[in-house]
DNA sequence: TTGTATTTAATGTAATTACATTTAATTTTA
DNA sequence: TAAAATTAAATGTAATTACATTAAATACAA
């Protein structure tokens, strides 16, 4: 039940290349997941990430450049995902009195009451994971970070 | 320089859901180093992943399903990837004569020779992540492939 | 100050993706 | 066999993403 058996390939170049493999597979099999997940509250996954992003600053109203660089996926325009957000009336949207080139966006309470909601089915979604045990799951965070951080330092 | 970091978010709920945004944000890290790589080939990711499996054959023909089995993005549509390649004279289509409905591809002299240079590329990229060890490497694997595992027995 | 560069967000567009439907071929079942 | 169900791929479409450009505001430098 490893990724060879998943991608039906029974060897790779390297551990490495194996291990981009994993790690791109593992990423979007959780995204597709979190999709279904959303499909009922009518969300997808990166407008779902904004929202709790907004949720994380308690009240406080974001620039869109700051959501940016807070997403999970850069290449994404958040002045169009808040676009979205703000017809669904999730959030608002407004001039920022410090800076007028930037804009400020706020999460409503609508907002709030929604992701409550998707908490509910996203909690217990994750509860699958709790049985890999707090210390398997450290070690797994402290691993893709080192993977990620190895390249830094070339 | 962890997630934390990365993404300017201090605290999480769990390990767990640490973990899952640790899985997404990597995969999309590495996507977006390979988008880079890639652009000068002129080639997508998607389509740089179904012409590695139809190397995998071995000059032996896929149908558009098998491939779509092996993809690492199973949402995206093999038929209209495997259109882009054929436009690029990369992939050979033809009606599979065992039946009527399927479809083979089979990866062209061409095809090859772009993943020939792209495998350069690639290759240097990857080294990167020697540094980390094949033991550390093994471990990742193992750990993401626990984590996906650890789903199904529920 | 004035012109230049930079920053921030929005927009135009082409390509891609998501999702449902359609078409054609094969398999199953009555 | 004929009808129904299933399978494989293609297609239509709306939404999203990628990428470049634009517009407006601010910062900087001569």
């Amino acid at each position: 039940m490893g990724i060879s058996e998943d991608l039906k390939q029974s060897k790779f170049p390297s551990e490495a290349s194996k291990a981009v493999v994993n790690a791109i597979y593992t990423g979007n099999w959780i995204v597709q997941q979190q999709q279904e997940l959303l499909k009922p509250f009518g969300l997808t996954v990166q407008q779902y990430n904004v929202l709790r992003i907004l949720r994380g600053q308690q009240g406080n109203p974001m620039t869109v450049l700051a959501i940016t660089e807070r997403m999970l996926d850069k290449m994404s325009n958040a002045s169009r995902l808040v676009d979205k957000l703000v017809e669904k009336k999730l959030v608002l949207r407004r001039e920022c009195p410090q800076d007028r080139r930037a804009v400020d966006v706020l999460i409503l309470p609508a907002g709030l009451d929604l992701l409550t909601q998707v908490d509910q089915v996203q909690n217990d979604w994750g509860k699958h994971f709790d049985a890999l045990g707090v210390k398997r799951l450290e070690e797994m965070n402290q691993i893709l970070d080192e993977f990620r951080t190895v390249f830094s330092h070339n």
